[in-house]
DNA sequence: AGGCAGCGTGAGAGCGCTCTCTTGACAAGC
DNA sequence: GCTTGTCAAGAGAGCGCTCTCACGCTGCCT
């Protein structure tokens, strides 16, 4: 509250914004420029005196730093690119992407970094995506969803930019990932049918060119061969991830099989597809046949019966994965790293024991 | 192909990053930076001669411009923020967010604008994200689901920030949004029910405090009045948006009045809820009861029986905010602007006309 | 022939910041 | 009393770009 400032409100400001610029601060604090900029990127070496006096100045002046300016020298621009590729299905029929925004969003937050999202709809503006966030614009890239031929992770580490990348890709590839287990996730599930003494277990399988599909069915394999049951490949259909298509799915497997007492299906939708059909077909959910979905979206808890389902730390999955990128682009550091996330399983009605005969 | 640029790829480059600079383009190009400036702006004023030698020049060199420079001079960052305040409930519960996201991503990438996804989680957040987004970071922000005692549009108008809102502000205010017809929307939905013959029509109203809340209930008072039918206090109750807020309302509902056979839900989360409440009750839909939701969102087509639904264009009011705001920017107009979008009806077997008597 | 508008082009300043280098003050060691 | 070391603080260059201004050239009018 000393004079230092009293009439250095006025002083030099931004020409067009009326913004204050560092000089302002300085005039009214008193001090070079130098000295501000030490205080506001956190230097020891300041006097408590100078400090305080910069302090003041930045207070009563609203000074906020230009980012354009800092980063035109430093060649940070504190900002990280989030790439989302996803033609249109899982973008839209589970919560997926609005929980890993949230969980990237929270850690870039507390680490002060800005999140610019991009979601290319056509190969333009994946071309463009490509040049702008090879162009030094963002200091790093999550990368979602990736399907196999993506030339994007390859480009982006030929240009130095680092790279996280939301689920395993489907080639082993050099790449630091944040993956959730979905091999162990659906072995649990399907661990789950057979213990409630479930024998003949089918799977609606998502499509083979996703590791999430992928792995949702080898942990069916897995929990079968625990079991010590073999597996019947007509008890295996892929679909599409959608309800429709996993109606249709379901359809093809009571008509291969009609003594089908549990379903695990790879998503929730398709599980609610599934059911619709398996009561369609005049049998029960769970007397007759017990379902369980993957995902625990909204649509696991609105059918009925409600399903069973497979819940996955997707927030976290976000957060990880900024702290990755983030720790990389500190560190400098290029070496890839891997983690991989424990699911949980949310029993529902879907898969009650029966209690009949 | 001409010599200029034979031994220029080496010319001066970034001193770090290895990316070239303007100087770099210049010097191979055989001109000057203000030239090679004025190409990459699209400025008439250039010989074609130069321009192609520029081009090529860019091209071999792989320039691409560094945004922190450029908007240092300019004052524009070419770049939107985009604020989603959302507690928890509809952000999840449906697909809004994602396509409202991909509406706004499409039309900002045409315009070769970047977006900037900020999700404050917290107070602090919310403070930080206001500082930040009146600190001339961005050009402009675009917002979604305002709730009532929000600071953060007038603060940003203070500060001179162009703001474009999604949804109706729950009090008037001087700015501009863009908002689908949810009381139209309400409206056909509820028209839909009383023309297929059903008298007893209740609704599951949203929250009073949310203008989506609020709209669909008038929507419904429309529709009432439209048939010349008296609105019965008791067949209105209020939830929140929530499958089991529905189910809860719906079992008041059936205590009040065991007579009804219509019920309109203002999402189909609580449609969702209340379809199974009223299965539960030993009534069938839509033989005894006839059911409507609102959002035409997956969980509508996976319900059994699915939904009668009235979707919204989510995508294009994305698209219709960004266009706003970047028109808003580029003519400096502080006018405010509205645009109130159509719904349609997406009718299921919730509310087939029964052949029953 | 002279004047002048119009146009393509270049020179140069400067946007707001960081960071290196230098200076000056002071304390400690010989 | 001198050097040496330490540390706060300032001077100044420069990041890559845009934009104003000035310049020289052409072509048209008087």
């Amino acid at each position: 509250m000393a004079g230092t400032n009293g009439n250095g409100r006025g002083a030099i400001a931004n020409r067009t914004t009326g913004l204050a610029t560092l000089e302002a601060v300085a005039r009214a604090a008193g001090v070079s420029r130098a000295t501000v900029s030490r205080v506001v990127n956190d230097s020891p070496r300041v006097s408590p005196d100078a400090r305080r006096s910069v302090e003041r100045a930045i207070e009563s002046l609203g000074y906020v730093p230009n980012r354009a300016a800092r980063s035109l020298v430093t060649r940070r621009s504190d900002s990280i690119g989030v790439v989302i590729t996803e033609p249109t299905g899982r973008l839209f029929s589970d919560p997926f992407f609005p929980r890993l925004l949230r969980g990237i969003s929270a850690e870039l937050a507390a680490r002060d970094r800005q999140l610019v999202l991009v979601m290319p709809q056509s190969t333009a503006d994946q071309r463009r995506a490509a040049g702008y966030l090879s162009a030094g614009h963002v200091d790093g890239v999550l990368l979602t969803s990736l399907h196999g031929a993506d030339p994007l992770p390859a480009q982006l580490a030929a240009r130095g930019v680092p790279v996280v990348v939301g689920g395993r890709p489907l080639e082993p590839a050099d790449v630091s990932y944040v993956d959730v287990d979905n091999r162990a996730g659906a072995r649990a599930a399907v661990g789950h049918l057979l213990s409630a003494g479930r024998r003949v277990v089918a799977t609606i399988a998502g499509p083979a060119d996703m590791t999430v599909g992928v792995d949702r069915l080898a942990g069916f394999r897995d929990a079968l061969a625990d079991a010590g049951i073999g597996a019947d490949p007509a008890l295996i259909v892929e679909a599409d991830f959608t309800h429709d298509g996993g109606a249709e799915a379901m359809r093809a497997l009571l008509a291969r099989r009609s003594d089908i007492d549990g379903v695990f299906a790879a998503s929730d939708a398709m599980a609610a597809g599934a059911l619709s059909e398996i009561l369609a077909a005049g049998r029960q959910v769970p007397d007759d046949v017990a379902v369980v979905g993957y995902d625990d979206s909204p649509i696991a808890a609105a059918t009925r019966p409600p399903l069973t389902s497979v819940r996955q730390p997707i927030e976290e999955m976000g957060r990880e994965m900024a702290r990755l990128l983030i720790e990389a682009i500190e560190r400098g550091e290029r070496a890839t790293r891997r983690i991989v996330l424990a699911t949980e399983l949310v029993p529902r009605a879907s898969t009650e024991v029966q209690l009949r005969h």
